[in-house]
DNA sequence: CAGGATTACGCTTAAACGTGCATAACCCGG
DNA sequence: CCGGGTTATGCACGTTTAAGCGTAATCCTG
């Protein structure tokens, strides 16, 4: 076997990947040559990527029932908690408020007080099945294909469904934060549904866990200056914070154990 | 059977979960050679996140988040759970499927094997989460206004939604049946809508539980001539069942236990 | 209420893991 | 041609993880 470039190597791993729905990080080795070492760096990095969803002895493709809302919500879930517990005050009674797909926000509508009186819409089906626990809720689902990843509608029957709407608030979903505050998703589509629904809302609020600042993700939705308020947890590094409120964002700092503002 | 890495033996521990509706230990534990230890693990883990329900001797599923469909689910899960696995066979690969609204829908969805490939459409959020969980199912969210009690989107843009459609089959649900077969709903509009999709459906199915026999709902949907196939349990009225029998439908009996039918 | 089945817990082992570091190949501006 | 810088890779190290085993506690059943 020849030897190949790393850009080779980690187009095949993706389809077998793709072909046998899993690959060993042993069997990598061997039939590449190179070390598991140099595997599991290929691994990571295209799991960083969103390429495929690393497990112990090798990786996994996405989206094949791990990737399910539900699995995400179990990982993390008390941390976004803490920031839902925040966000829910940013609420104000009886605006209509757009929540986008992702487990953060399903945290939020799970922490909607049951006095709240709100018109929500949403593309994720586990954030409308929440929300209708909330009797002073009225629930507008936004139609469209499923993307597994995402969680929610996307593409054009989904933006053509938000095109007649307005919010009062957007809470809108990050893969990623860079390092002056930009946004980014792992799909194409949801990018652009996220884009949409930000410029049809008066306002914009993104609530994003620490390891959000540590992924890079490929597709950009929009720069600091695009959103209003930003809620983060208590080990958010403050250099990266302050470079996000000087392009002139709110942050809130959700303190675990006693939620109180900044 | 080639060793299973972690993820992917909960992964379908949970496909036996939703298919079964219960999984034994020792069971599991010789399926994937390895010790009753691990199995509990998984268990306790899958439990821990919500996925499953422990019970002495192996699990159980556990309801969707949402309150009043879960009440409904619990209280003829079993009865339901027999109905799908008889309505499950009557879908063929590939073809495009409405899932109407509905806790028996909800059964049916979880129902479905996981190497089953289909274009599901739905209105209904719970339905569709439950289906984001098949790994082989693409899955159409209808929009537009949740009506609470149906548990999905009625409504005019949910209408239009659907004006784009055809079905292969159509799931509908039902709240009541009369003598001659006739469908009819509590809703105004979740009648119109289950009305607008059997238009669009070349086949129509009905899974219905026999208490169903003894309600009527105000808004008629359709008469029997209207759907092709109609799934009951073993306790149905027989004279009733032959007079809709009468009328061209295909008649299932599920018997319950041994859940077999041709 | 006794006995077998099932379970949780702590411990052990081997495999897999991440990291830091060394090496070698490569690129590129002098 | 050459020397600094980058990148891909392998190796050694200590750490973490998954899974099995023994034991004592717990649960069902008759």
């Amino acid at each position: 076997m020849t030897e190949l470039m790393l850009p080779e190597r980690q187009n095949r791993i993706r389809a077998r990947l793709a072909q046998e729905g899993r690959v060993l990080a042993a069997d990598l080795a061997s039939e590449f040559s190179v070390s598991e070492d140099t595997i599991r760096r290929d691994l990571r990095e295209m799991a960083a990527a969103g390429l495929c969803e690393r497990v112990y002895g090798g990786a996994l493709p996405v989206g094949l029932g791990n990737t399910s809302l539900r699995q995400r919500m179990s990982v993390a879930m008390e941390r976004k908690r803490v920031l839902a517990q925040v966000a829910v005050r940013q609420i104000v009674p009886r605006s209509v408020v757009f929540f986008d797909a992702g487990s953060t926000h399903l945290a939020i509508a799970e922490a909607l007080p049951d006095d709240l009186a709100l018109t929500a819409v949403t593309n994720a089906p586990a954030i409308a099945v929440a929300l209708a626990e909330k009797p002073r809720v009225d629930t507008v689902l936004v139609g469209g294909l499923i993307d597994r990843v995402a969680g929610g509608a996307v593409g054009a029957r989904a933006i053509e469904a938000l095109s007649g709407m307005r919010f009062d608030l957007c809470l809108v979903g990050t893969c990623g934060i860079d390092g002056e505050g930009g946004l980014s998703a792992f799909g194409y589509e949801d990018a652009a549904l996220k884009q949409f629904a930000i410029a049809r809302s008066s306002r914009v609020l993104v609530a994003a866990t620490t390891e959000k600042f540590s992924i890079a993700a490929p597709y950009a939705v929009a720069k600091a200056a695009q959103y209003h308020c930003l809620v983060v947890e208590d080990d958010a590094d403050p250099a990266r914070l302050q470079i996000i409120r000087n392009e002139g964002c709110d942050i809130i700092v959700a303190a675990r154990g006693a939620a109180s503002a900044a």
